[in-house]
RNA sequence: CGCGCGGUGGAGCAGCCCGGUAGCUCGCGAGGCUCAUAACCUCGAGGUCGCAGGUUCGAAUCCUGCCCGCGCCA
């Protein structure tokens, strides 16, 4: 027994109140849920803190579009979450909201210290603003093309191609996604925090080699602390769902600043429910605070929130463990294949208890991206759990079941002692998360489980009248080898656990159960612990998952009504070209009717959609149209489009686009493919 | 272009930090067992450890350059 428990506080990032837990969602979860449980059956002190993240443009619009109040969606919400967690045995000690009295609190409390200590300035900030819907656009509602590398059709605040941060206004083309509308820039006072009073301390504290994964470390160092650190903009004008700034009236806190706070508020709301102090938690040395998040959010916990908790006297992080993302099948989540699984649907036709596996497998600790191939799912849950692990039970107990194991644990050709042993190997592996190398020491263990039954022939002693003692002993040790497995996949598979309790009668509460057999107590009669993966549940899965999306695909937000009120917009929008052109230049532009025969999604673009056009007999054309926002692939597929057939052919990152499909509209959801009436036939020209 | 990660028998990976018999899972081939959820056990075939240099008595492992793949706000 350890003399001193440590006490750890744990947080998952907390999951966005706009939209449905899914299995890239829960990569996270289930790791910090096998952390935590871990830590718990090590006899440490531990807390799993999480939250629902409630406030920004986007709640305020789909709350609009809903037509209830932002409070109503996201009560809804946290529901939904709360439900697919414990789905999952995903068990949190809290899970709050960032809507919450406390988190206002702190927010104000927190305000206040870094106003104190200086950091905060006022400046006025040109920002877009969306006249149609009435609200200034928070930096990933409006997209356009990167300042810096130009790459088209990135983010307001940040470009995923050359990762430089900016601030929307310098976004080149800018476009609303809320509305496709053109934003206007509008002036209005913000307040910022400024980070580069920091610096120093965010160097050492980034660099000490202590709280971040190495790689983390060098890239913060290279993109980041190389250059005087940004002030940051943590306020918002008007309308905007979040919290009023007490000093700044009519202005709110900034979702990023009132999120991570959430941790904390939510750890509050915890103590107040168990007569505990939030300074033991969070402004004691002796407690360690553990943040699990994906690399997305790497900047606003590793810079930001640190800079932010030194400044109000809260505890650092000890670590901020990063993981990377869940892809398919090798290829990003993607709607069409039915690849992005919402955790609802999953329950609906697997165990959880698979993915948990599949996951834990997969998770080394590192940030890499970690893959679900669905035939690997299925081999490795099979292969290990019910043909390596299970079986060791199912070849066991049934010679004993309604009996008791010997009194006397059994000579074992010291297998018990020396997976006994190994459990502070695998133990030091779960603690640095890497579960992956930590099943594979549990694997060796159940090998060699498998093995003893083999040698000792269990089912040839059966027949023997005089050699039922020496069953009974054979017995107790697979079965107690099985249940040391269990113990160290506990974290992993909490039911497992409990099942493994009501075949042996004794509880599993502790790491150091798998240090001592269990010797004469019950056996219970042998239930199937697990089933095999289903392929057939497993396809219909991502049959659902195919069905249930398209109608997450909003229409367009503006319901406008009458039947011809043809405003002056589109014009205004984009003015009449003055220059004429001759007739002759129109003929260069070889237009052709053409046939859809084939559309896909292109993985890594946010706007495009691969189309293959059909101008008749042989002749076809591989296209990159920019119409995903709108458009389905499934949709499109043998519809007749007008296509610009002797545009030269260009090498785009994804492909060559050896054409131009026509569509007309501002773009986001404003875009309207041209297609000719009925009669038409593929490879007809456009005159 | 940048940053990060990777390139090891058919597939997926470990080993690399701390140089010295190339290992695991699946698949494949042969056999065994028949207790177990077509599970389990044994044996076997199969690898120029991306390429080229360098350091060294010795390199998958260290150094340099190059090539290729993947990821980059969930």
């Amino acid at each position: 027994m350890e003399p001193m428990s440590r006490r750890i506080l744990v947080t998952a990032a907390l999951p966005y109140a706009n939209g449905p837990i899914h299995i890239g969602h829960l990569v996270e979860y289930i790791q910090t849920d096998i952390w935590v449980r871990f830590q718990k059956l090590r006899g440490n002190r531990c807390l799993y803190i999480c939250a629902d993240d409630t406030h920004g443009t986007a709640i305020m619009i789909r709350a609009r579009q809903e037509g209830r109040s932002e409070e109503a969606l996201i009560a809804d919400m946290r529901e939904q979450h709360i439900r697919d967690f414990s789905g999952f045995d995903i068990e949190f000690d809290h899970y709050g909201s960032t809507h919450s009295e406390e988190n206002r609190r702190l927010c104000a409390q927190i305000w206040q210290s870094v106003t104190d200590a200086g950091l905060v300035v006022e400046k006025p900030v040109e920002q877009l603003y969306d006249p149609q819907a009435g609200t200034y656009l928070a930096d990933r509602f409006v997209k356009g093309i990167c300042p810096v590398c130009k790459s088209p059709d990135q983010y307001g605040d940040h470009c995923e191609k050359c990762l430089s941060n900016y601030t929307p206004k310098e976004l080149i083309d800018p476009r609303s996604t809320l509305s496709g509308a053109t934003p206007e820039l509008r002036e209005a006072p913000h307040r910022f925090i400024r980070l580069e009073t920091l610096h120093a301390f965010l160097n050492e504290w980034t660099q000490s080699g202590r709280h971040l994964q190495p790689e983390i470390a060098n890239y913060l160092k290279g993109h980041f602390l190389g250059d005087e650190l940004r002030d940051w903009d943590v306020t918002r004008p008007p309308q905007y769902f979040g919290f009023e700034i007490p000093d700044f009236p009519g202005n709110y806190w900034y979702v990023w600043f009132d999120a991570p706070i959430g941790y904390i508020a939510s750890t509050w709301q915890w103590c107040q429910q168990n007569q505990e102090s939030l300074d033991d938690w969070w402004k004691s040395p002796d407690c360690e605070v553990h943040h699990f998040i994906g690399k997305d959010i790497t900047y606003f916990h590793t810079l930001f929130w640190p800079g932010i908790l030194k400044t109000a006297g809260f505890s650092l992080p000890t670590f901020v463990h990063i993981h990377g993302f869940l892809t398919v099948d090798g290829e990003k989540m993607s709607k069409s294949r039915g690849t992005f699984v919402q955790a609802e649907t999953y329950l609906k036709h697997l165990d959880p208890s698979y993915l948990r596996y599949f996951f834990a497998s997969k998770l080394s600790g590192k940030v890499d991206d970690l893959d679900l191939n669905v035939d690997e799912f299925k081999a490795k849950v099979d292969a290990d759990l019910v043909g390596k692990v299970v079986n060791i039970a199912s070849r066991c107990a049934r010679f004993v079941a309604g009996g008791r194991l010997s009194d006397v644990y059994p000579a074992d050709d010291r297998l018990f002692a020396d997976a006994a042993a190994a459990g502070d190997r695998i133990a030091a592996l779960f603690e640095a998360c890497d579960y992956n190398a930590a099943l594979r020491e549990i694997m060796v263990l159940a090998d060699r489980a498998n093995q003893y039954i083999e040698a000792n022939e269990p089912w040839k002693l059966r027949k023997d009248e005089t050699q039922q003692d020496a069953l009974r002993d054979v017995c107790t040790v697979g079965l107690n080898l099985f249940r040391q497995i269990a113990v160290y996949l506990a974290p992993v598979l909490p039911q497992l656990a409990r099942q493994t309790a009501t075949l042996l009668n004794s509880p599993i509460a502790h790491w150091d159960d798998a240090q001592t057999p269990l010797t004469g107590t019950p056996v219970s009669p042998f239930e199937h612990m697990l089933q095999r993966v289903d392929p057939g549940q497993v396809q219909k899965m991502i049959e659902d998952s195919k069905s249930s999306s398209p109608a997450d695909a909003p229409a367009a937000v503006n319901p406008q009504s009458s039947s011809f009120d043809d405003g002056p917009e589109p014009l205004q929008q984009e003015p009449m070209t003055d220059a004429h052109c001759t007739i002759d230049d129109f003929i260069k532009v070889d237009m052709r009717v053409a046939r859809v025969i084939a559309a896909n999604h292109v993985e890594g673009a946010d706007k495009l959609l691969q189309l293959t056009l059909s101008l008749g007999g042989d002749e076809t054309r591989n296209v990159f149209a920019g119409i995903k926002s709108v458009y389905n692939p499934e949709q499109l597929i043998g519809r007749l489009v007008i296509c610009c057939a002797n545009l030269a052919p260009r090498k785009m990152r994804f492909g060559t686009s050896e054409g131009m499909v026509l569509a007309s509209g501002s773009g986001g959801q404003d875009i309207y493919l041209l297609s000719p009436d009925s009669g038409a036939k593929p490879g007809m020209r456009v005159h």
